[in-house]
DNA sequence: CCCGCGGATGCAAACGATTGCAACCGATCG
DNA sequence: CGATCGGTTGCAATCGTTTGCATCCGCGGG
């Protein structure tokens, strides 16, 4: 139909007989209202298909019960289950999510975090890709935000401990005897690939591990383009930005007859459902990123309600050790050079 | 700070010396107001910083520039690109999304589609998992609605022809030899499952192929769980209901060396990136998931500019043949009966 | 000189809901 | 018997913006 009026309060009130304030109150719970009208103005509520303008109910409650968030690529498994946590978790204390991806443009998301802030009450930004002078400008916005794999001051702050991360990537390695390991990284604009190389850096130095690192990206085709440069390096261990990239980089060993893990080890981040289904199937770390969304909204939640922001949360994710990593290989590898 | 006291236009009006209605007619470009007022009154909402009240706006203005949006899970690719073309083609409009997740659950569809409504002026249902009177009681709502795969009457309909799709997967199969072909199934409240296994079964009569079908799902492990009754299947190719059913299944039977395609093919629907990415790398049939994102938007554009709906946009798919599908083997697999 | 005209501006009424406050009622109490 | 009180209900203001209409002003023409 599409074409049907809306009905209004004071239709219902019209109908039932009482006044439009009755009515509010009524539907709304209030104890100042006798039972019997209560009833009587449900049932005619409910008869006329009433509900809510709830633009008008926002507007004259003041505040937007939305949540807006960024991403930089909805199609990133990593995205889409942080989302899911925190719709799930939002929804639960009353708020909705208004989505924008900004296509891992740091100029598109400001435009995004610009129009979101116009539309709801508090902000999520998901591996914001604004460089300092964009967050600092999303930070003075009049609303409080959140920022998920992001440190920043006067914000929330909810994160993977890539300390932890790296340290445990780089232990499982050299306990399986790799001493010269290469990553893969991601994004320039990732401040998650920048924690990646600054902790990887650091505890390769602690564990005397010798550390390459090469331009990658955060997809499938950048992965499997980076094969030749990761087969003509002398690493026996290669560490990829993220599952899509670790993936690729396998389908490229694959199609050039490079046996993992006999030849190279192949380890990465975050642990997509897929990394399992890879041949072989990939090592990575699993976090929690279902989590990352609820914790994001709890901090929010607590800020919404006044407090001060609570401490970041730092998520420590757990190594999933599959069959793309194994001891390293003793010679080297003979087709290096061709 | 996130404390600071929103501007009003009425401050703005204080500021500059004028009346609210001239400050808003100047900011909004009416040609009602002398150039140079126009000009000062743009300067003193710069310097206070003033942003509409959107949600102020939109409720006297009548209509939400907001589309909900339900789809079953977001996580997964297929849906993620859809939205992300739809997101675009939004926005170019000047409408938001309000993304709902429904957790592949009808039930939740439908409390999705019932606090959507209450904030969107149009909603898109994504491959909705509602039976047939819940998608009646979603049509009844005071919006347009269009469905994304899956095909009804008085909505705008934009959907994968299916038809198209299945005969080119099995023309294929039979071009390389097949006569028994296995389906893997995907959710029972999917619409196009349905419609996968309605157009297969006609396609397979018209062709002469024996078709078998099992119940499956939408994930990796559906495909991966499958293995087994795969494997003692007498087929010698598999279509499954997705790529994540597809990669799955190949994963198991690599796990069990079974070669593919050499014993057994595997084709699948949709094509997402990690199709490519398998091993053996996934022949499936690709849509232009954005595109359908983007129809559906065009429809709706259209029918909130006062039209009827237009005719369904049906979207034919295009294979892209990869390694997984071979000529049928000529002898019985031995190792069926182990 | 006065009227009328047209461009620029302001007043005030919406939009649909919530809510403080006043009004009302019957019953109880002094 | 009138004042009071507790429990219900309605009136009217309010949120921030847009917009129809009235107003105002200066100027040119009759």
């Amino acid at each position: 139909m599409s074409v049907a009026e809306r009905v209004r309060l004071i239709d219902v009130a019209r109908e039932a007989g009482t006044s439009v304030s009755t009515v509010s109150r009524a539907l709304n719970g209030s104890d100042l209202i006798s039972p019997e009208v209560v009833a009587h103005v449900r049932t005619v509520a409910g008869e006329l298909g009433y509900r809510a303008d709830k633009r008008a109910q926002e507007f004259k409650l003041g505040r937007p019960l939305t949540v807006g968030v960024t991403v930089p690529d909805l199609t990133n498994p990593f995205f889409s289950e942080v989302l899911k946590g925190l719709a799930a978790a939002a929804r639960a204390g009353g708020y909705r999510l208004l989505i924008g991806e900004s296509g891992e443009d740091p100029a598109e998301e400001l435009r995004l975090v610009e129009e979101l802030v116009d539309h709801a009450g508090a902000l999520v930004l998901c591996s914001s890709r604004l460089n300092r002078a964009g967050l600092e400008k999303a930070l003075a916005l009049p609303v409080p935000v959140v920022c998920i794999n992001r440190t920043v001051k006067n914000a929330g702050v909810v994160a993977i401990d890539y300390r932890a991360a790296s340290r445990i990537l780089l232990e499982h390695l050299t306990g399986l005897g790799h001493r010269r390991v290469l990553y893969v990284g991601g994004p320039a604009t990732s401040w998650s690939d920048g924690e990646r190389r600054r902790t990887l850096r650091r505890t390769a130095r602690a564990l005397d591990v010798t550390l390459d690192e090469i331009e990658g990206g955060w997809a499938g085709h950048h992965g499997y383009d980076a094969g030749p440069t990761v087969l003509r390096s002398r690493a026996t261990a290669v560490i990829t930005f993220n599952d899509l990239v670790g993936v690729g980089l396998l389908s490229w060993l694959h199609d050039n007859d490079v046996e993992v893990p006999a030849e190279l080890s192949v380890a990465s981040y975050d642990d997509i459902p897929i990394a399992a289904y890879a041949r072989p199937p990939l090592t990575s770390l699993r976090n929690e990123r279902a989590r990352l969304g609820e914790l994001a909204w709890s901090q929010l939640s607590a800020r919404l309600s006044g407090e001060d922001w609570p401490r970041p949360d730092l998520l420590t994710p757990e190594l999933v050790v599959r069959a793309s990593t194994g001891p390293a290989r003793r010679r080297a590898r003979i087709r290096a050079t061709t």
